[in-house]
DNA sequence: AAGAAGGTCAACCGCAACCCG
DNA sequence: TCGGGTTGCGGTTGACCTTCT
């Protein structure tokens, strides 16, 4: 026997809302309030299936929603959401409050995929188009609830004097200012620590230096991971390490923390987010308890 | 000016999760 | 614990709009 149909289809209408359907839901709803949406069609006097209704009410009707286009920011907020959730949009919608998960799926689908296209970078994986992952370290390694995470090395350095670098910064300003503190189901904990921000120039090419205070996170006792991860300085010294030709290299770097809420409270999970020149590094999976140099080993071996 | 092609977005569909008796 | 009903989510569609030729 096949699957029931989720409500009686016959003599019920479809296709896009009529002003007065639009005024009768919103009538029916502000009046009465949700309790369940199969008999809100029925009680409001429309020919629509409950699920119509919802979905008509969340994406369109609701008084709390956002009007208008996204903005950089907050293209830039869901590039990094996307690249840390994948495609939950509800979880990365719940980031932007006013703005719906359709709305969200649809930005991604029709703009925000092929600026990353642009970009070089694969809107699925937000490593470089063509980078093979051939590295364990690149692999989809599933938390604790099951959601996979990705982990992602991309890498600034062919970007050096050239147009693609001066949008890069670009684009890592945008990014910077795009952290932002999030409590949200996940419960991750977001931390932007203060930075001091140091340029100077050689030959030419500004170079810019990002030091981190993580003051924030003083008072939830993870001073010790947050005192090990000096990511400025390791950061300088690998892209130093692993390039030759250095010197022709201009690259800029940001970092946000976050910290995973586990159910062994003593052994959190930190993420961390690492811009550079506008490519994101997303360090996750470390634990705190570890020496930095075995959270670091992973990354080490991933390519430049 | 008109048709084609591409872009946008509201709405639908089916599945899975959740709720509750 | 089970099963039916309901809700929420993500993928997809198609109508409408804009731009291009």
């Amino acid at each position: 026997m096949g699957r029931q149909p989720c409500c009686d289809k016959v003599g019920l209408k479809r296709g896009p809302w009529t002003i007065e359907e639009d005024h009768k839901l919103m009538n029916f709803i502000l009046n009465n309030g949700i309790h369940c949406w199969r008999m809100v069609p029925k009680l409001a006097g429309l020919l629509r299936c409950g699920k119509s209704c919802r979905l008509r009410w969340i994406n369109y009707l609701r008084p709390d929603l956002k009007r208008g286009g996204f903005t950089e920011v907050e293209e830039n907020q869901i590039i990094q959401l996307h690249s840390r959730l994948g495609n939950r949009w509800s979880k990365i919608a719940a980031h932007f409050p006013g703005r719906t998960d359709n709305e969200i799926k649809n930005h991604w689908n029709t703009r925000i995929k092929k600026r990353l296209k642009l970009l070089g970078l694969d809107p699925v994986t937000h490593q470089p188009i063509g980078q093979h992952k051939e590295n364990d370290t690149n692999k989809v390694v599933e938390d604790q609830d099951d959601q996979p995470k990705t982990l992602e090395t991309t890498t600034s350095a062919e970007s050096s004097v050239d147009d693609d670098h001066h949008r890069s910064k670009v684009e890592k300003n945008s990014l910077e200012k795009a952290a932002k503190p999030a409590d949200d189901d996940d419960q991750v904990r977001e931390l932007v620590p203060e930075t001091k921000e140091e340029r100077w120039n050689i030959d030419g090419v500004e170079q810019i230096s990002t030091e981190m205070n993580y003051n924030d996170v003083l008072n939830i006792n993870y001073e010790t991971v947050c005192q090990k991860l000096d990511f400025s300085t390791w950061m300088e010294q690998e892209m130093n390490n692993n390039n030759n030709n250095s010197n022709n290299i201009a690259y800029s770097y940001s970092s946000s923390l976050s910290l995973e809420e586990s159910n062994n409270l003593s052994s959190p999970t930190l993420l961390a987010d690492t811009y550079v020149d506008g490519s994101i590094f997303s360090w996750e999976g470390f634990n705190y308890h570890h020496h930095l140099e075995q959270d670091l080993f992973f990354f080490q071996n991933t390519q430049y």
